[in-house]
DNA sequence: CTGTTAGCGCATTCAC
DNA sequence: GTGAATGCGCTAACAG
């Protein structure tokens, strides 16, 4: 209750509460050691004094830090923060803190970030990352690593699987009518974009829809928008966008060229962070970010527990959630 | 450049050099202490092992843990990413690392994180706290607090302040020829929301204007949109609202409405976080969040350094940013 | 300039 | 069951 100035210690408690100091230590990590009553007298004690344990002696004395670390390409892409929190509150189970690295979507930055944080902590999660699968290789050498959205052999990873969500968007749309459909890609370098494209053309072909790619490097609304006027051109009459974002990039696009959605052209989404934020809402690829985030930390928890390390590959799979912005194909052109 | 299995010590680098352990912590602490020479020596014996300071011990030692806490009630709010991403850069530059605190709006989980946190940083950043002043004061009692968007006397503080954007909000809506207009408010303990509906007041009676509040509890797209029965309600021709997630709801409900924007009723948002990725594009409030980032955390390198708690009050001024959503009143009733 | 020594706060052997 | 000693890896006096 009380706001001392200096943090007292151990020793403090121990006197306070007439024992050794290695009583109150076991007190709060090992209390089974001791006698119920002694241990209910050394935590009254604490609480008293308002002790709290030093993190860092402990941490230097065991080797644990009770601490995890969190590396995302961009913090502002809204896919990520569902998953940071998950993260934080599975995390908070354990009793860990969770220090969030943010690589600006550079592989170069991301080593610096790793470098830096490694040494403080128990384990990391590396979320979509950009870095070779050498480098991942060896931060996992040293410390429990699990990945999210990349796929390594050997290292623990959670796969968020849009490949089946894409597959039933293409399905939806051929339904729908639509002959002609474009995919509008993301980062090259992304494990996502790979999947959803391969996705898309494999299922085009076995609805015997036609599908051309229009390429982008950033998933951005910026990028999205851009795309629409490659889109028109090509008698294309819906559209499956990399990410959300991008998305309502063209959403906007297609407004502004007065190409009502989806009267006469749809539009598909993935990962579904605008949700139905949107009009018209988004028909977008689900997204299982904040799943992804929790399994993550979980596992990582595991590992450390077990001390073993399992070849886990987890996917999450993901499905469609049609709304507003996709409709029978317009087969006249405008 | 190798990965080895073990963390190496201060000691083999010492052996490898030929050299005493101080002089190694020397060579990364205080190079100046040691002749160029030696220095050079010890570095690439380090490197040549992949030597890299323990934190924890370097911690115990000095009490210097070179970490900091960012707590923000929502991470998924829009706002704040882009103020994580740049506290965290700045961070970067004294080689900062930063545990990250979503306090999920709840006064209760922001003082668990915070007692959680703060015994292994040296100083904390809260964005937009939910506490109470008193309770903030005792983590500031303790060690140094850095606040962002709270106005609490005697801690140091970054204030993003609305007021002159919204009062230009109120202009230039008054200028159209709006007579009546509401504000759809935010938390209620929120400081911002506060400054927002105070400047909304004394404008609008500058300018003549009447205005009405409508109560909103929490910050969501969702409470915008529920908002917009109660706004047709009142003969109003605009709306300012807290956010821009509001105001994106507002915008939607409308034209779930088909109530026609800018046409029919004029939208203002606030923290102008969604951008140009509206559609009719969003008139906002300029938002400075990652410069309040970036200064809280500079600012606070600067109290842990000089060890002063000057007790300083920065305030960020923002301006209207007009785009689509705001035009003349229509003054016929629809 | 550099080596020697003594803790930082805690967990953890050992004895008792 | 509990107390007394040892060391985690590093920095900070203190010598030399």
């Amino acid at each position: 209750m009380t706001g001392r100035k200096e943090a007292l210690t151990i020793r403090q408690v121990a006197i306070e509460a007439g024992v050794a100091r290695s009583s109150v230590s076991r007190a709060f990590t090992r209390p089974e050691m001791l006698k119920p009553e002694t241990v209910k007298r050394i935590h009254e004690a604490a609480e008293r004094l308002g002790y709290v344990p030093n993190h860092a002696a402990r941490a230097l004395s065991t080797g644990k830090h009770g601490n995890l670390a969190l590396i995302v390409p961009d913090v502002a892409n809204p896919f990520f923060p569902p998953m940071i929190r998950a993260a934080q509150i599975e995390a908070e189970r354990f009793d860990f803190c969770v220090f969030l690295g943010n690589s600006d979507e550079n592989p170069i930055q991301e080593d610096r970030l790793l470098g830096r944080l490694s040494g403080q902590v128990e384990g990391l999660v590396i979320a979509s990352s950009r870095m070779s699968d050498g480098q991942i290789r060896t931060y996992a050498g040293s410390r429990p690593v699990v990945l999210i959205n990349r796929d390594v052999a050997g290292i623990p990873r959670i796969l968020i699987d849009s490949g089946a969500g894409v597959r039933e968007a293409v399905e939806h749309l051929a339904e729908h009518g639509h002959q002609k459909i474009v995919y509008v890609s993301g980062p090259p370098n992304s494990w996502s974009n790979k999947e959803r494209k391969a996705a898309v053309r494999s299922s085009a072909q076995k609805f015997g829809v036609e599908v051309q790619t229009v390429a982008a490097t950033v998933p951005s609304f910026a990028a999205g928008r851009n795309a629409v006027s490659h889109l028109m051109t090509r008698g294309a009459t819906a559209v499956i966008a990399f990410d959300d974002l991008m998305a309502q990039g063209i959403l906007v696009g297609l407004a502004e060229q007065h190409v009502t959605v989806p009267d006469q052209f749809s539009v598909v989404g993935c990962d579904d962070v605008l949700g139905a934020t949107t009009y018209p809402m988004l028909t977008s690829v689900s997204n299982r970010a904040s799943e992804a985030g929790r399994a993550a930390v979980g596992l990582l928890m595991e590992m450390l527990q077990s001390h073993a390390i399992r070849d886990v590959r987890y996917v999450l799979e993901t499905h469609l959630v049609v709304r507003n912005t996709t409709g029978p194909a317009r087969l006249g052109k405008s």
